[in-house]
DNA sequence: CGTTCGCTCACTCTTTTGGGGTAGGTGCGC
DNA sequence: GCGCACCTACCCCAAAAGAGTGAGCGAACG
C-alpha cells in the first residue's frame, strides 16, 4: 500500500516493448460522447496512429474515463488471463483529484490525462503507453507525490472520520460504532494529530480536501 | 434574485430569431482542446451549421465552458453596446453543480449542456439557441429546479459560512469578520435554521454538498 | 409612520469538544 | 517472550459550542 513516489515519474520509465514499427491502436472509450470525438479527431490526425473499432481489434492503449477505467481494471482483474498483453489504459478526465490519480494507478492504470493538457500531450501519452511507459502530466506527478505524504489512518479513525465527516457528534458516532463515547475521543484525538487539524470541522474539510472521505461531498 | 422555475423549461420558450435561412455559425471556445475538438467533430457533420474562426466573423451561438463564458458575460456586460445581436452562449461542462447552473443563466447564458449529454443534443441546443430559445437537458432543468427551494442566506450568513467551512472556530470567525462572538453565534444559528443542520461539522457538510461553499473543498 | 428584516450584541445555561494523562486487552512480528 | 501498534476505556478540566431569550439600530417597504 505504501507507494513510492518515484515510481511515478513525470515523463516515463522504462518497460517491455510493443508494436515497434506497426501503427499503434488506439481504442477509445469515452463515456463522453463529446470528449469521444475529440480524442478521435486529435488522435485521428496522427500518421502512427490507428483507431481501433471497440471488440474488433485488439488495441494496443485504451482510452478511458476515470470511473470506465476502474470497472475496465475491474474486470480485468476477475477475468481469466489471456495470451496477448492487455492494452494499456489511458484515463482522461477534467477532475484532478489526487486520491482518484493514485486509486487509479494503484489500480494498474498506465496514463493519467486532465482534458485540460495541452493538445499536444495526449498523442504524446499515448506513445508513451505504447512503448510500455507511463504517463503522468507533470501537475498530476507532483500532486500524486503530495498524496504520499499522507497520513495512515487506522482502521478504526478511518471509521471514525466517515461519521464525523457527515457531521455527526461523537455520542452519535459511539452509538453508531457501537462504541464508548470516549473512545471516540481517542480516535478524533488521533485524527487530528494526523491530519494537523485543530477542530472536528477543520478535520472534516481537510480530510475532504485530501480525498479521505468516502462519501458524496463533491457529487451533488 | 429570486428566480422562478418556469423560467428555465427543459425545451425551451420563444424569442427573437436570427438568421432563418442562413447556416448557423457556430463559435468554439472550449478550454480543453480536446472537447474543442469533439464540439467540433460533431457540429461539423451538421449539414446546417458553419463553424466560425475567431475574431473572423460574427458568431450566431459561441460555445465555452463555464468559466469561460462567465468571464465572456463579465466583458459583454462592461463593453458598450453592439448593434449587432451579441452571439447566444452556449455552456459545455462535464460538472453538474447545480449552482453553477443557477449562475450562468443568472448571468446570460443561454444553453447549458453535459459532456455527457448524448450526442444528439449538442446540434439541437445549437440550433435551440439560434432560434433564440434557450436549451438545458433534462437533468439539469430538474437539478435547477430544485435549487429554487434554496435557502435564502444572508451576506453575513454567507460570509460566516464561508469561514465555517475552512473550519474556524467562532472566536476566530469574529476577529476576522471584526464581529462578536455572539454575533457569529446568531449567524450559525441562522445556518442551522436554514441548512437543517444540528452541529457546525454537519453545516459544513451539507453547505458544501449544495454547493454555497465558494472554496476549494473541490479542487485539491 | 409603522412594520419587517438584517446586523449587532449580551446574557444565561446545558451540552459538547478538546487537551491532558493513564491503562487494560489483543494481535502481530522480531 | 517482548515490543509495538491498535482498539478500547476512563479520569479531570478548561474551552467551546449550542439553545434560548432579549434588545438596540438602520435600511427598505407599504
Amino acid at each position: 500500500m505504501r507507494l513510492d513516489a518515484r515510481n511515478w515519474p513525470h515523463t516515463a520509465m522504462g518497460g517491455n516493448l510493443a508494436n515497434h514499427d506497426a501503427k499503434v491502436r488506439v481504442l477509445i472509450e469515452h463515456s463522453d460522447a463529446i470528449v469521444n470525438a475529440g480524442l478521435a479527431a486529435l488522435l485521428g490526425a496522427e500518421s502512427d496512429m490507428q483507431l481501433a473499432q471497440p471488440q474488433l481489434t485488439q488495441a494496443d492503449v485504451i482510452i478511458l474515463d476515470h470511473k470506465g477505467a476502474l470497472e475496465h481494471m475491474r474486470q480485468r482483474a476477475n477475468a481469466p488471463h489471456h495470451n496477448e498483453a492487455p492494452p494499456r489504459v489511458l484515463i482522461v478526465t477534467q477532475l484532478e483529484r489526487e486520491w482518484e490519480v493514485r486509486t487509479a494507478m494503484m489500480a494498474g492504470v498506465h496514463g493519467y490525462l486532465l482534458q485540460s493538457c495541452a493538445a499536444d500531450q495526449l498523442p504524446a501519452a499515448v506513445r508513451a503507453l505504447s512503448r510500455g511507459l507511463r504517463y503522468l502530466s507533470a501537475d498530476l506527478s507532483r500532486c500524486v507525490a503530495d498524496s504520499f505524504t499522507r497520513v495512515g489512518l487506522t482502521n478504526r479513525e478511518t471509521d471514525v472520520l466517515q461519521l464525523l465527516a457527515q457531521g455527526q457528534c461523537n455520542k452519535s458516532i459511539a452509538r453508531e460504532l457501537g462504541i464508548g463515547v470516549g473512545t471516540v475521543k481517542t480516535h478524533v484525538k488521533g485524527l487530528f494529530d494526523k491530519l494537523g487539524a485543530t477542530a472536528r470541522t477543520h478535520a472534516v474539510v481537510l480530510a475532504t480536501r485530501r480525498g479521505l472521505v468516502g462519501d458524496g461531498v463533491i457529487d451533488l
